[in-house]
RNA sequence: CGGGGUGUGGCGCAGCUUGGUAGCGCGUCCGCUUUGGGAGCGGAAGGCCGUGGGUUCAAAUCCCGCCACCCCGACCA
């Protein structure tokens, strides 16, 4: 195929747009990939709408070699078996909902397990129809509180979601595999950096659960890597407890006279001035700090939950929240819960006025660090007083552990594979073990080889298509603009006219024709616009392979140009051709 | 939902303090010139100044209300 600029459907800006913050939204739209068209809605135009397709393609072609195979449900979706699992409710503001002419729910669809589920019940009832995988490559639905980056995290968005139904944990375990390896394959063939890390499961449970993310220095997803080649989600990272320590030679916890230090900061300096210990100073990780919260169940309910934590270390909210699950809000201790719980004393809680044991009746929960033996210098509950040598498992007994401190850069991996390093990503893809909630809840069994009624499980996964465009955007785009992988990029390559003499006109033209009938996709660029123009389009487009007809053809050479490195070389007319297909299929 | 900001031709912005009926750059159209890094000159089209009300002889500008959108934080592919 051969398209004329001068006929394509594009308008480049010179300028940006003012909402455009990430690099990636910005070029799209500069490029005239896409276009807003609501917020968090957009729409896509002939270049961006073939990136798109390109992906979807990869997408397909993966899914397919497994044996998955594509159906589609609608977006409008009603309301009763998103009821039957409760998301009706669960899912909150997110959802979008409308109501038909006579009143009835129905909603836009933000996820499809329940019609996979549903679908697959409808039809298939015995272990002999199993396993099976589903796809399809869909537009969803989620009423975002606050969309942005353009197409990143859009209201509307598309992605292909599978689900993979099997009678027992090693088929689950097996197609699990199976989508893993095809989400190598696509993500590769993306040609964009990425990681694959281990990531929560929520509150869905299951025994495995996997995150794809596209390196990206802006990302929204903060992960970890080791020298040893751990990687996961911070929210995922579990710290280790280590080797409680013996405690029979621990002196005994003593409470002192520590004015004005409701902070870490002012304990351990009023500690070392007043309380110096013995060999060394007293730092913040001698101390253990009590956080309050007060956590908000989707029924409403409401409890507190005290969070105990080395001195140095903060609580990470997105780890915490991770920890408590889907739907479970939190805040910071008001004064008014302060108020409710008078034995709780503002800067001097200590672990002895907490626990479900305790006159409070707060639930404690410990970092892992604070295993039995540790001496810390904590709140005695009394204002201007500290307790020192308080030792965990004699002194006091936390109601359990929690993760949720932060995970720092020099933190050692928690399987011994060295230090810890932290980087930013975008999820593009989750891949994860559902086990049996929807079957369960939706009554999807089928026979087993004995006759019995078995629950299907089942496996989720999700790549996320039009957040790829834009994840790759963002991970090849630089100063001038996109720069696409091959697979993706909307043309194998740019032949570019610069030059008034009809001659290179004819030249690229039929430049333009060899290479089309060789198979590739061309691009000719052969507006009348100044050269000027025509290489700063070339450079915001990103077609990977550009070909120059201009001033060196009186001397029978053309230029090779390539955008992912903006390098360029001469190459002779002759064989043009053969460069530029040994070039693009190379 | 909390915090900050902005609404003026297609895009990016000025004008608002000190009311007088809208301007600049880019883009678009016509003509001539120009053609290896977003060209030059001349001409042109295109805006009920987010919205409702108020003040005034007169409102983009002042006052009150509303709406929308964007950005920063808590959710997700």
């Amino acid at each position: 195929m051969i398209t004329r600029m001068s006929e394509l459907f594009v308008r480049t800006l010179r300028e940006d747009p003012a909402d455009a913050e990430v690099p990636s939204h910005r070029w799209l739209v500069r490029a005239g990939y896409i276009r807003r068209a609501a917020p968090g809605i957009y729409s896509w135009l002939p270049l961006g709408l073939k990136v798109l397709r390109k992906v979807e393609a990869i997408v397909r072609d993966e899914m397919a070699a497994i044996g998955a195979q594509e159906v589609s449900f609608p977006a409008l979706l009603p309301r009763e078996p998103y009821e039957a699992t409760g998301r009706w409710t669960e899912y909150g503001a997110g959802l979008f909902r409308l109501k038909d002419r006579k009143g009835g729910d129905y909603l836009l669809g933000p996820t499809h397990e329940e019609m996979f589920t549903l679908l697959v019940k409808d039809l298939y009832s015995s272990y002999k129809d199993l396993p099976l995988s589903l796809y399809q490559i869909q537009t969803k639905y989620r009423d975002e509180a606050r969309p942005r980056a353009g197409i990143l995290r859009g209201r509307e968005f598309i992605m292909k979601d599978s689900y993979s139904f099997d009678v027992d944990d090693a088929g689950l375990d097996a197609s699990y595999a199976a989508h893993r390896a095809a989400y190598i394959r696509i993500f590769d063939r993306l040609g964009f950096p990425y990681v694959i890390v281990k990531a929560m499961s929520g509150a869905m449970g299951g025994s495995a659960s996997e995150e794809f993310l596209a390196v990206a220095a802006n990302g929204e997803d903060t992960y970890v890597r080791s020298p040893g080649g751990y990687t996961a989600n911070v929210e995922a990272v579990e710290v280790p407890a280590p080797e409680p320590i013996p405690f029979d030679d621990a002196p005994a916890a003593h409470v002192e006279e520590t004015p004005g230090t409701p902070t870490i900061e002012t304990l351990v300096a009023v500690a070392n001035s007043a309380h110096p210990r013995p060999d060394r100073a007293w730092v913040a990780g001698d101390t253990l700090k009590n956080v309050l919260f007060r956590i908000t169940r989707q029924d409403g309910s409401t409890e507190a939950l005290a969070v105990g934590l080395p001195g140095d270390r903060e609580v990470d909210e997105k780890r915490l929240e991770a920890q408590l699950g889907e739907g479970v809000a939190f805040e910071p201790f008001g004064d008014d819960d302060f108020a409710a719980h008078p034995e709780l004393v503002k800067g001097y809680i200590g672990p002895g006025a907490l626990g479900l044991e305790s006159a409070s009746k707060v639930r404690y929960l410990v970092d892992p660090r604070v295993v039995s033996g540790t001496r810390w210098v904590t709140g005695a509950d009394q204002p201007g007083r500290h307790v020192f040598d308080l030792v965990c498992g004699r002194d006091f007994q936390p109601d359990g552990v929690i993760q949720a401190a932060d995970v720092r850069p020099g933190d050692p991996a928690p399987d011994g594979s060295g230090p810890l390093e932290l980087a930013r990503g975008i999820e593009m893809g989750h891949i994860f073990q559902l086990g049996r909630k929807y079957a369960e809840a939706l009554g999807l069994k089928v026979l087993d080889q004995n006759g019995k009624l078995v629950t299907v499980t089942m496996g989720s996964y999700g790549v996320g298509v039009s957040r790829a465009v834009a994840a790759v955007a963002e991970a090849t785009c630089d100063d001038r603009g996109l720069s696409w992988p091959r697979e993706i990029s909307p043309y194998d390559v740019l032949v570019l006219v610069a030059g008034k003499a009809p001659e290179m006109l004819s030249t690229a033209t039929e430049l333009a024709s060899f290479l089309s009938a060789a198979g590739l996709d061309v691009l000719l660029d052969d507006r009348k616009a100044s050269p000027g123009v025509k290489f700063a389009d070339a450079e915001i487009l990103g077609v990977p392979t550009a070909v120059v007809v201009g001033r060196g053809l009186a001397d029978g050479t053309l230029e090779l140009r390539d955008r992912a490195s903006n390098s360029s070389e001469e190459i002779a007319v002759d064989d043009a051709v053969e460069t530029v297909l040994a070039r693009v299929r190379g």
